[in-house]
DNA sequence: TATCCGACAGGCG
DNA sequence: CGCCTGTCGGATA
């Protein structure tokens, strides 16, 4: 997945700045190992142990005072609901772990582990899972990662899984980081790219070492470690002889001059060793470069050399090692990867489900098979997002396992195979990941042909490696993707570097006879309007520009649906992606899914909204959605959520059973009821607001400014009856509010801010900073609706203020309100549209006036209606009454919510719906279609009109 | 003028 | 420290 280079914003800046904050696995697997090289000190080894796994040096120091060390075993630590550790005499490491098991302090203070070592023996148990670690002092960081969870790391079981994985890219982490300080002419834009590609064929040399790929007796890492021994200042000349013979057909390596210790290394080529790409395109010249080694340096080469490559994981280590290459993500270090189930998630609908029922299907049919293998070669994945590769290395794999069967039912276990690694084609914006994701698929190859054939076989074909370039290195969205990934069978194979810029000429492709299928996959950036760079959103105006002139609120993901729609009319290509929630919800639906379904697509199969984790803990993570979409009129549609499975008709652009309606938001209601206003938003920098201990102080030391202070109520307050206020002034009191030392102090601030912001709306209000940037505000009662509000309750909280209070821009509001607004507003027909079609804060409801009450499909009401509802609204405000002072989240908490409000609710309810229909809906279901349907109905009339 | 969103943020128990 | 649930201000129309 890629990120690209965005973040120009200072918001975003910080928001990465306290992502770096918390060490991740790849820092505190640096410094366990760190602990374990040095002497063993009794004494200090508990607090180094938790330092390792980040903790504070406060918390550290407290520990160690004593002041909240609760352990009650000599020379132990215990921090609470973390671990208890002890340190002992040589040789009874066994009895203090079974003392440390048994402390009663450990079950009080709910220790997770118990860790027990006299410097020579470590010994450790998970106290929740029962696991337990025994081994060599010096090895515990081998097992880092069974700790993880001290360090709030629990979400990712799979990074807990992949220890080497990690391990080896915080040795490389390190290597690149000392390896730009000592050539800091190598840190250049330009020449980043040659250090990348440095690291890359290192990482292959490991590789190849480990797996047997370079024969024994020249070996990559004993090799450099010999010839440069006593003297690394020449570390670089012999790696670049190593990498020179790697680039010379072995015919040609005499006349070349090739060194003989050096002659033994295959011919790998395949680019990989090839000359370096900003050099030639300098000079001309393919000489090939290695920046130079310091003797730390050298010495970090070593050691990574001899960790075990074969354990690398290609799905999951090229997510972390491309981190290590950039400076923006280095502190998050890939932690943005996309599991492999989430992955599957995506390809098995896409394609692998169909592939796998075809060779159930098949049988031992001979015939058969060989079809299904005939159309796996003709198969095209393509990744226009593709990060280090994951989607397609697990593509690869999925598809290789599938052939393995048909080749076995064919009695033909030894097969080569048929699909070529240039069928998994992808686009990745920064060179390093691409670099990463062509040695993944390659890895992958060779594990798949050890697997599947034999290691014999898989070293018999193995090198030279292909020379194409069949991964891009680009901005996906301006390059021409049918040039990149043409169709299989159209005779364009792929294309060289230089060719990306010109689009491909469709003459070129005979799409008639090509045959092949392709797909379209991935996870690309996800990107709201806020935090793209200029770049971004040029990228933008190119796809959406000749489309719609609506398109700058959507996400930067929509540009990739677009681009595969216009790929998919030209080959019929599905695609599936990621993306955020937010491109089926609210307003973005209309933007993106109107020309989308205009184009003729549809949604052949989708998940439902799903929390995508982040490692760091405190820190939200992000909602998504998987979306594929076909034109190829697909009968069925599949819908997931969570574990459960829907087949249906059609998925509608809300990722619900229903037909491609979309609601538009409209300024104006469709309904003749009141109008509801945004509500009044400061934009003060929090100077025009004040808690209660702040209005409290204020009015005592001036009475005078007690006129000028209202209530002030959003989401929070209203909800959580948490009470805030805010300087009210209107134009004519100014002058008698600014004498006022307080408010005057208040106002300079609110001035300052204004002026400072990139914002023009806040510029333009800079010389009014006793008001509201936006202020709807009238005198009278008016119904206030949250902007934001948990989804757990059962209904939309809204309620009545009266103008003493400011409704916030953290809710809308209407004013001079009628009674029945309220029954509406509180019914669960609302709240089910609302839900359906506005967007979501996380899942929580998120309410617009545009999208959801202006929208919203009512019947007309009549005299007597209206009279009915009064009674319902009155009667759940009297059942709010009578649990006083319960507040707005305690009366619904879908847990504990009062029977009689509840029972008020139920009779609103059955009074607004047989408004609709005569009686009570069945199912929330039925309140949707009828919403829709009426809406479909209500707008239709009104365009015709 | 008016408003939708956040590869989100922060407080509470 | 994990769980729960909504701020605030910029970009855009």
């Amino acid at each position: 997945m890629c990120l690209g280079p965005y973040n120009k914003n200072p918001v975003a800046e910080q928001r990465n700045a306290s992502y770096r904050s918390s060490m991740n696995p790849v820092e505190i697997e640096e410094a366990v190992t760190g602990l374990a090289e040095e002497p063993f000190d009794r004494a200090e080894f508990p607090f180094q142990f938790l330092a390792a796994f980040g903790n504070k040096k406060t918390t550290i120091s407290r520990l160690r005072k004593g002041n909240t060390n609760q352990s009650d075993i000599a020379g132990g630590v215990l921090q609470r609901s973390n671990i208890h550790i002890a340190t002992c005499d040589s040789g009874t490491v066994g009895q203090t772990l079974t003392a440390l098991r048994d402390s009663p302090k450990t079950g009080t203070n709910k220790a997770k582990f118990i860790l027990a070592t006299d410097g020579e023996e470590f010994q450790a148990e998970d106290l929740i899972s029962g696991e337990t670690v025994a081994c060599d002092f010096a090895d515990f960081p081998n097992h880092f990662g069974f700790f993880l969870p001290l360090a709030g790391i629990t979400t990712v079981q799979q990074i807990r899984e992949s220890s080497f994985d990690i391990r080896a890219t915080s040795r490389l982490n390190r290597l690149y980081v000392t390896l730009l300080q000592d050539n800091p002419e190598w840190a250049s834009p330009e020449r980043r790219t040659d250090m990348n590609h440095f690291m890359a064929r290192l990482i292959f040399c490991f590789f190849a070492e480990d797996t047997d790929i370079f024969h024994a007796g020249y070996q990559f890492t004993e090799t450099v470690e010999r010839m440069s021994s006593g003297a690394h200042e020449i570390t670089h000349e012999v790696i670049g002889e190593l990498f020179r013979a790697m680039n010379t057909k072995h015919a040609d390596r005499t006349a070349q001059g090739i060194k003989t210790w050096a002659g033994g290394f295959p011919y790998v080529n395949g680019n990989l060793f090839g000359g370096d790409h900003a050099l030639k395109k300098r000079s001309g010249s393919a000489e090939m470069e290695v920046p130079r080694f310091s003797k730390i340096a050298r010495s970090y080469l070593i050691h990574i050399g001899n960790l075990d490559w074969t354990k690398i994981n290609p799905d999951i280590f090229g997510s972390m090692i491309q981190a290590v290459a950039d400076d923006e993500e280095r502190g998050a270090l890939g932690m943005h990867y996309t599991s492999v189930p989430n992955i599957l998630k995506v390809l098995n609908p896409l394609l692998l489900d169909d592939l796998r029922s075809h060779l159930e299907e098949a049988g031992d049919n001979a015939r058969k098979l060989l079809n299904l293998r005939n159309r796996m070669a003709k198969i095209r994945v393509f990744d226009p997002a593709c990060g280090s590769g994951n989607f397609l290395v697990i593509a690869y794999k999925e598809m290789r396992e599938i052939e393995a069967e048909i080749n076995q039912r064919r009695g033909e276990p030894d097969r080569k195979t048929e699909m070529p690694l240039t069928n998994f084609r992808g686009i990745e914006y920064r060179s390093f990941p691409a670099e990463v994701a062509r040695l993944a698929l390659i890895i992958a190859e060779y594990q798949c042909d050890v697997l599947y054939r034999g290691q014999k076989e898989a070293l018999a074909e193995f090198l030279p490696l292909d020379s194409e370039n069949w991964i891009t290195s680009g901005n996906a969205l301006r390059l021409d993707w049918l040039s990149i990934c043409p169709p299989t069978g159209t005779g364009v194979k792929v294309r060289g570097d230089d060719l990306f810029e010109t689009p491909l000429d469709q003459s070129e492709i005979d799409f008639e006879n090509a045959g092949g299928e392709t797909y379209l996959c991935g996870n690309p950036p996800y990107l709201g309007s806020l935090n793209r760079n200029t770049e971004q959103q040029e990228d933008m105006d190119r796809v959406f520009g000749s489309i719609s002139k609506n398109y700058k609120d959507l996400d930067y993901v929509a540009a990739w649906f677009l681009k595969a729609a216009q790929f998919g009319l030209a080959t019929k290509a599905d695609a599936a992606f990621v993306a955020t929630k937010s491109i089926c919800q609210g307003e973005q639906v209309e933007m993106l899914w109107g020309p989308l379904f205009k184009m003729g697509f549809s949604i052949k199969f989708a998940h439902r909204p799903f929390h995508w984790a982040n490692l760091a803990s405190n820190k939200a993570g992000v909602t998504c959605v998987i979306v594929g979409i076909s034109n190829d009129g697909p009968e069925t549609a599949l819908l997931y959520d969570e574990g459960a499975l829907l087949e249906c008709r059609n998925i509608g652009p809300y990722l619900i059973p229903m037909s491609n309606v979309i609601v538009r938001k409209s300024s104006q209601a469709i309904h003749s009821l009141s109008k509801m206003d945004y509500g009044n938003k400061p934009t003060d920098g929090g100077n025009l607001i004040l808690r209660k201990d702040e209005k409290d102080r204020l009015i005592a030391e001036c009475p005078d400014a007690a006129k000028f202070v209202r209530g002030y109520m959003g989401s929070q307050e209203f909800i959580r009856s948490t009470a805030r206020y805010c300087i009210w002034v209107e134009d004519d009191c100014l002058e008698e509010a600014d004498h006022i030392p307080e408010l005057h102090r208040r106002f300079n601030a609110v001035r300052k801010l204004r002026s400072a912001s990139v914002g023009s709306q806040a510029n333009a209000n800079a010389s009014t900073p006793h008001r509201f940037v936006f202020a709807p505000h009238r005198s009278g009662i008016a119904i206030i609706i949250p902007r934001v509000s948990s989804e757990r309750r059962p209904y939309l909280p809204v309620g009545f203020v009266d103008d003493s209070t400011i409704v916030s821009d953290g809710a809308a509001v209407i004013y001079e309100a009628e009674v029945p607004l309220f029954s509406i507003l509180a019914s669960r027909m609302h709240q089910q549209w609302v839900a359906t079609v506005c967007s979501r804060m996380r899942m929580d409801y998120r309410y617009s006036n545009t999208l959801g009450w202006n929208t919203f499909p009512l019947p007309k009401l009549t005299e007597q209606n209206k009279t009915d509802l009064t009674r319902c609204a009155e009667n759940i405000l009297l059942a709010r009454e009578a649990h006083f002072p319960a507040t707005i989240a305690d009366l619904y908490d879908p847990e504990a919510m009062p029977e009689d409000l509840r029972r008020a609710h139920e009779e609103n309810d059955e009074v607004l719906e047989r408004i609709y229909i005569g009686r009570r809906f069945r199912n929330d279901t039925e309140r949707l279609e009828k919403l829709f349907e009426l809406y479909t109905k209500m707008t239709g009339k009104k365009a015709a009109a």
